[in-house]
DNA sequence: CTCTATTTTTTCGAGCCTCAAAAAAAATAC
DNA sequence: GTATTTTTTTTGAGGCTCGAAAAAATAGAG
């Protein structure tokens, strides 16, 4: 139910505002500020000089560059690294990997470790988390009272709140509620996030001019998994994370996925897909449980090389890949992609069956113009996109309270 | 880019909270309305008595029923009927149906009228709905200047600023900018809303309940058309009304649909699609024009009653809208579902393959627990929507005017 | 019939917040 | 060294919401 605006609201939101302006701007100048927020300069004057007071914002060094102009100069206002601290923790396939990051987003310390995730007992794995992020709150380089979050990203499925992985490809346990877990472990609020949704807030830091209200980030890796932002807000199902493109279906009754079901898009463009495919092994296979990186790009070597059972998986990839988008751009109208991950770079291979088959469809009308973008490494980008989660909850939790924001149900990317 | 709250935004939003409250509520009382909003008794005392001295809202008759409860009674509040009123402009196959609605959501004036929509020129269709227009508005018991909005809806896509149709099945004609057309002749404000967008709005009025945050509206009809509301916001595309649900792809290269396109969802359940299977003319053959509803009903009876090529056309429909609705949910999670439209009657010839389907996929994991209910009679629900929707942009722009409310983009429903 | 209890609504003063305008600060240009 | 320009802070006004208290309106008790 919709709620009226209390007074005491409007500052908490103003301060959020323009806490989000410096971490967006980097370090603009009041005047600045003033004109990205709208709000005349005595408001700024005065938020900004409590943010100082309270150690959130500094200013900037007077020795900038460049400030050739006449007038007083602008004094830019940074976040000051030291008001706190977060921590990411990325899970992915047989490898964990944490990092304590300063209020600016800078790297303080950082740890990884392989493990083996899909043979390891639900408490091997959720024990192996707490340990290495206790390992990181004990580096004498960190005040543990700083850290004022932890995100965690997970291959799979999460569920709205943020709170619990669901279900993942990654381990053969599911409903683990890592945020609660966390939270109850070290006492610091925590939230459990989709890595494809990690990988699109990213993007949206990196290249705002290009990925900006509406784009899709499709993750082509043993899975496949997307992060969808629409309208500016990253979209997420009612119940669990949800953009499960992946699992989409392609052809009823088709080749067999990796989650039991058939004829899914992932079961075609998959890593374990293209590789069954490549080996001519039949639709019905099981699926293989891994193929490395260095296997796949095998492949795509091959496939360029020569016609063949190779470029034929490549082709399937592109098809089911291409009426899928189009099913999407059916309903969201068509987008920017960006292709994430190992077979991203195997893109020039997918991409000519791909766009065969979205003109065939609604969402393709204007095939030409959709436009792709890859990234073969995905890793980064789910941390990056984990650490700017957890800096913009800090933003607007922590420094302007009051303000809801909980969990990632339709919250905004910025 | 996001924008600071000014101070005059505070009054203005609350202002429109408190219509908003009246509106749903029916008969609230100042205390009611305290409760609902969060605000305090003083903030709404102050509104409402602006409200009832601006003619917008006005006091019930104290003689309710009921009141034996000691103390001062309640006084309820009501919309004042006289304070504005708004045209709906429903213009589907053959049928264009004009409504002039008070502002408390009576039916003031209305008028219907057949139309060969297929054959006619732009010239001819615009025209049309203009002088429909102009007579309602010549009505004497309509006071022209009261009238403060025009809501069309049509069968088709139409833009996210709901400005135009861009395209629809009951016409030939594109690109119609019904809403400026209308805007430049009468000088009243105009939106041209999706069909099955109206017909969502419509429901979440009448059944708060069971349609509040998350469901999604149907429409079986010669066309597959979907309204979709998630997070309690009507969803569109990022540059169209969206939602193409029909024109998803069930099979790729598969049946032929209207669209000109192979393997839609469309062409295997929209009403030419079933009379097509039911005759065993091939999937190849061009679609009919119309069916009529009674021709549809007979098909259904002859399905109920033996086997025989009109059940198995009612299986196949089933069948492409488990699969559409399967991958549907793997992106948003499974919603309630309502099907609207003289196919909806025939359901339970539809509803076992569509469930046998849906379990196939990701999505319908809870298959048993998806609900399905069904309303044969789309136009008074789409009528309504109509209303509901330009009455509550009446309430936002007109009477709390600067809260930003543009198009349909994204909005509330409520 | 009067008085009291109860509930709703209005009034009033306090406390914030934002804004516009003026003042102050800090640099360059001449 | 003064004038100019631009940024930032200060100040006072106006407006909004809130809590508390007062007023209004009714039912029930005696």
């Amino acid at each position: 139910m919709s709620v009226g605006i209390r007074h005491d609201d409007l500052r908490r939101r103003n301060r959020a505002m323009v806490i989000a302006a410096v971490r967006r701007a980097g370090q603009p100048s009041r005047t600045e500020i003033a004109a990205t927020t709208g709000l005349s300069h005595s408001t700024i004057s005065a938020i900004s000089s409590d943010l100082i007071g309270e150690g959130i914002l500094v200013e900037g060094k007077p020795s900038e560059a460049g400030a050739l102009k006449r007038g007083r100069p602008q004094v830019g206002l940074g976040l000051n690294p030291e008001a706190a601290a977060i921590m990411t923790v990325v899970l992915s396939l047989n490898f964990l990997s944490v990092a304590v990051i300063d209020y600016a987003g800078q790297v303080i310390s950082e740890e990884q470790r392989r493990l083996d995730t899909l043979t390891m007992s639900r408490e091997a794995l959720i024990g192996e988390c707490v340990a290495i992020v206790r390992r990181r709150l004990e580096d004498p380089d960190i005040d543990v009272r700083s850290v004022a979050r932890i995100a965690l990203a997970i291959q799979g499925i999460t569920d709205t709140e943020a709170r619990a992985m669901l279900w993942s490809p990654i381990t053969p346990q599911t409903d683990i509620a890592f945020a609660d877990i966390l939270e109850a472990e070290f006492g610091i609020p925590a939230t459990m996030e989709n890595d494809c949704n990690m990988m699109a807030v990213a993007l949206r830091w990196r290249d705002p001019e290009r990925y900006r209200d509406d784009f899709i980030a499709i993750l082509l890796s043993h899975g496949i998994g997307m992060g969808l932002v629409l309208k500016g807000e990253l979209f997420t199902g009612t119940h669990s994370s949800g953009g499960e493109f992946g699992h989409m279906i392609h052809r009823p009754g088709g080749a067999l996925c990796r989650c039991g079901r058939r004829g899914c898009v992932e079961a075609y463009a998959g890593n374990y897909a293209i590789w069954r495919n490549a080996r001519q092994l039949g639709e019905d296979t099981e699926p293989v449980a891994d193929v490395s990186d260095a296997q796949m790009r095998a492949l795509a070597t091959t496939a360029r090389e020569r016609a063949g059972p190779e470029r034929e998986a490549y082709r399937k990839a592109g098809e089911a890949l291409g009426y899928g988008l189009g099913s999407l751009f059916a309903l969201i109208d068509p987008a920017p992609v960006a292709m994430v991950g190992v077979s991203a770079a195997a893109f020039d291979l997918i991409e000519p069956a791909l766009r065969e088959a979205i003109a065939q469809t609604a969402g393709g009308q204007h095939s030409k113009s959709i436009s792709f973008d890859t990234e073969p490494n995905e890793l980064p980008l789910i941390r990056e996109g984990c650490a700017m989660r957890a800096l913009t909850f800090v933003d607007q939790e922590i420094f302007a309270p009051g303000v809801q924001a909980r969990g990632s149900a339709g919250k905004s990317v910025a």
